[in-house]
DNA sequence: AATTATTGATAGTATTACTATTATATTTGC
DNA sequence: GCAAATATAATAGTAATACTATCAATAATT
């Protein structure tokens, strides 16, 4: 397993960034770094000149990686998404009964997730908060339709299509296949996300009762 | 209906703008047209110095009814869900099965709206429009357990309390009629967006397929 | 006709989101 | 070990944003 995870490469598409981050140090630190800082202040506030002030490392330097924030920001969600595909593949792999592995493909997608040491410049941990709060903001652009052409949702979009053939192979009458699996990405990050600041109007409260919910309603809605 | 339409009065937490736009021309103007403008060009791209041109008025004139384009934004949502709410209550009175009240709900709540030519200076269905793209951000912010304090989405929690209700009433032993509920408004609105943009990733083709979607699933989910 | 409230015009500030240039390290190739 | 290439740092500069402040002009009210 832990070889596996060593060959598994998470490629980002070249058009998110100018220079590859991970072929130096000083691209390792601006990943790490950005990560931390977007999760302390929010992306609004975030800024390349405060990154640069926290890594001791120059505004231009970063600019040399990175176009501008919103570039780096989808660099860093195709990076988890990247990642969740790789839990949802090695975590199902070899299953036969297909309700089982969607069971468990929903437990891996909505689960809070703690760091995997395995990535030493990144902190899934944190990631995942930030793909919690700060993810759909990427989609909901006036650019949207030119930066889906040029492929930055892919490893997204890739999710949610693996999604899609497990629900397919556990129902293909199932009319709504598509939607459900969108409407389980989306919104187990949107559920989490009330589950700290409107706990009012969500059922969550221990950690798993969030795939109790969601396996609950696929069980139901495709039998 | 249409009487009682006008005696239904949208009201809008007065911590949300300076001057109350709805006692001016100006104040409907400014209202009118950032509807439009944010529409048109995104609520990044939006500023008061381009809605001052628009209107042939000045910047400084548009800070006197509102702080900030933030807080122009959550007013707007805040007027959206009011009247979606008002739509909500009337549209399932006198409704005595609860199932039928609760799809008679789903459709109000998921359909692409039209424009209500009672409210003169606001168009529905461009203001339908942004909230699907821009509502979100209103949410995922650092100020948001402040600016939830204040009351600022009252409006929108209430929608979503009126569903669990009307869930809860159909089923008293669903466990996650908030978790539900909150799902079916924040996904319909992302469902609505995918089918704009994403057409892979959603089952959405004509106009009611949403709202079959989801009464599918709420049928299915809560017997 | 006088007072008050509203709007418009102008100016100014700090910050953001960059680009360009030049200097200084650091790495690598021979 | 040294030259050449490359990466990074420092500085400066620009246009736009997100405001605030002031004062003049206009409109509404009493």
């Amino acid at each position: 397993m832990h070889n596996l995870f060593n060959n598994f490469k998470i490629t980002i598409n070249d058009k998110l960034y100018v220079k590859d981050p991970e072929t130096s140090d000083l691209g390792k630190k601006i990943l790490q770094n950005s990560i931390i800082l977007i999760d302390e202040i929010g992306f609004e506030s975030f800024t390349f000149k405060k990154l640069g002030e926290k890594i001791q490392s120059n505004e231009s330097s970063i600019y040399r990686y990175f176009e501008n924030k919103h570039k780096l920001l989808i660099y860093l969600s195709s990076w988890y998404w990247s990642w969740v595909e790789y839990n949802l593949v090695f975590g199902t792999n070899n299953m036969s009964s297909p309700i089982e592995k969607l069971s468990v493909a929903i437990k891996i997608v909505t689960q809070n997730i703690i760091d995997d040491k395995n990535t030493l410049h990144i902190d899934e941990s944190i990631l995942n908060r930030i793909i919690i709060s700060e993810f759909t903001k990427t989609l909901l652009t006036k650019e949207v339709d030119e930066e889906n052409k040029e492929g930055f949702f892919l490893t997204y979009k890739r999710v949610i299509h693996r999604l899609i053939e497990m629900i397919e192979s556990a129902n293909p009458n199932y009319p709504y296949a598509k939607s459900l699996a969108s409407s389980i990405i989306e919104g187990s990050l949107h559920q989490n996300y009330l589950k700290e600041h409107f706990k009012t109007i969500t059922s969550l409260s221990e950690n798993d009762c969030l795939s109790d919910f969601y396996i609950h309603m696929v069980k139901k809605v495709i039998s």
